[in-house]
RNA sequence: GCCGGGGUGGGGUAGUUGGUCAUCCUAGAGGAUUGUGGAUCCUCCGACCCGGGUUCGAAUCUCGGCCCCGGCCCCA
């Protein structure tokens, strides 16, 4: 038998359900900040994304070549692809654009717990506003969308000039290297790359940086920091809107082009891959041939969300199962019909079944059942049965239309 | 790429000193029951991840691969 390649899933009924119900309050959250969708290909060129993150990632994406000798790659995120679709074709939009999207990505990796192969993420990207009422922005729709699903997280949020500042007579791949070490919280390792470099003199604010959750002792740790008014006023906005977060300056995030504030989110229950959330102020735009705009992004692991959510039960519906006799087959189809079109979803018998089979598998699959024979058939009227209650009534077609319709949300 | 644990019908399982038609539950189809359902009974459908090796004989032992789970690395 046939399996699926590694590291990709299949999704039942019930599964599908339970995504597009999340997925659905993330959107409806975006929609409410004015965040429009859009949508990039599902591949594009390799040097895209070697431009954004460098030769390495080679080996952990999809790469192949097409019929025309042209060397592409599946998509490993969307920002990068994004920033390009914004050079290409709307440059010249009103400032600022907020785009948000949801789609899949995919990644060469070994899968583990929260790590697919094919993966979902929702993101959006505010283009063309460096402000700090931006950067707040950004992160309290972080905040509202991760909280429109239900999971339980801890939002960090920090800022890269307070470590850069402190590093900045080092050398940019030491620099790099004492980032990744904070980053890892590996203090043995930085230490020993300081005492390498004869700069032990910056172990201690180095490691009291990370550590610190307070602002004035950030500061008063990291020196002179020019973005210092911003940041202030982006987490005094942060407070105003009730986000709640905890200032983190260890957060280094991957990569250089990360330019200002950047923020994680982690939920509780995921064990090694318990991260959610990225984002942070960016500039990549003049990578790609575009202008220096400064953006502002962030992505959700949607199928991390979906794993610490655990199984939620599908919204309820309501389903009407139709079950008729041969006489009443014609009307049967016309109260579907009718059903179909008031928005119920409504399912007939395609077994050839007798009327007792049909209630057997109504009562499994659906919560009314409506009954049509010769009797209903001649009166113009259904039979409604309550399948929960068990309670039967033989009514005019609008009110069993509107009885069902008054069950549940739906 | 590395370490550990796994893989038996659609789902969950029993079975390893190698030995008849591989166990049970559940789900599915049909029937008892051609105007009333989830009960009960009967019937049917359906599996040893793949390949090599050892053996008279492999689900069981062995080697390799694939896939899953957890962790490392990485994480744009």
């Amino acid at each position: 038998m046939l399996q699926k390649p590694r590291g990709t899933r299949d999704f039942l009924p019930d599964e599908m359900e339970a995504r597009r119900h999340v997925e659905r309050k993330l959107r409806e959250v975006a929609r409410c900040y004015g965040y429009r969708e859009v949508c990039t290909p599902e591949f594009e060129d390799l040097e895209l994304f070697t431009m954004r993150s460098g030769e390495g990632i080679i080996d952990e994406m999809y790469v192949f070549e097409d019929k025309g000798g042209r060397k592409l790659a599946l998509r490993p995120e969307i920002t990068a692809a994004v920033i390009r679709m914004y050079i290409n074709e709307a440059k010249v939009a009103p400032k600022p654009l907020r785009w948000c999207y949801f789609a899949d990505c995919f990644r060469y990796e070994r899968p583990q717990k929260g790590r697919y192969r094919q993966f979902w993420q929702f993101g959006v990207e505010l283009i063309g506003a460096d402000t700090a009422a931006a950067d707040a922005e950004t992160i309290m729709l972080a905040s509202d969308m991760l909280n429109a699903t239900g999971v339980t997280y801890e939002l960090k949020v920090g800022h890269l000039s307070f470590m850069k500042n402190l590093v900045k007579d080092l050398d940019p791949a030491m620099q790099r290297r004492v980032r990744a070490h904070l980053d890892k919280k590996d203090y043995d390792g930085l230490n020993a790359t300081l005492a390498s470099l004869d700069r032990m003199d910056l172990a201690d604010s180095l490691t009291a940086l990370v550590t610190t959750r307070d602002l004035a002792e950030a500061f008063e740790i990291a020196g002179a920091i020019p973005e210092k008014e911003r940041f202030e006023q982006t987490i005094g906005s942060l407070d105003a809107s009730g986000v709640k977060y905890s200032l983190n300056f260890g957060i280094a995030r991957g990569l250089d082009y990360y330019t200002g504030m950047v923020f994680e989110g982690f939920a509780e229950n995921l064990g090694a891959e318990n991260q959610i959330l990225g984002g942070g102020t960016y500039r990549l735009a003049h990578l790609f041939g575009g202008d220096d705009v400064a953006s502002c992004g962030f992505a959700i692991g949607f199928d991390r969300v979906m794993v610490s959510l655990g199984d939620i039960l599908p919204a309820l519906v309501p389903v009407v199962g139709i079950a008729c006799t041969e006489e009443g087959r014609t009307r049967a189809i016309e109260v579907a019909k009718a059903l179909r079109t008031a928005g119920i979803r409504t399912e007939m018998d395609l077994m050839e079944r007798g009327l007792g089979a049909q209630l057997a598998h109504a009562a499994k699959t659906a919560n009314f059942a409506i009954v049509i024979g010769q009797r209903e058939a001649e009166s113009g009227q259904v039979t409604l049965k309550n399948l929960t209650t068990a309670e039967q009534k033989t009514v005019d077609l609008a009110a069993a239309v509107a009885e069902v319709r008054a069950f549940g949300p739906g």
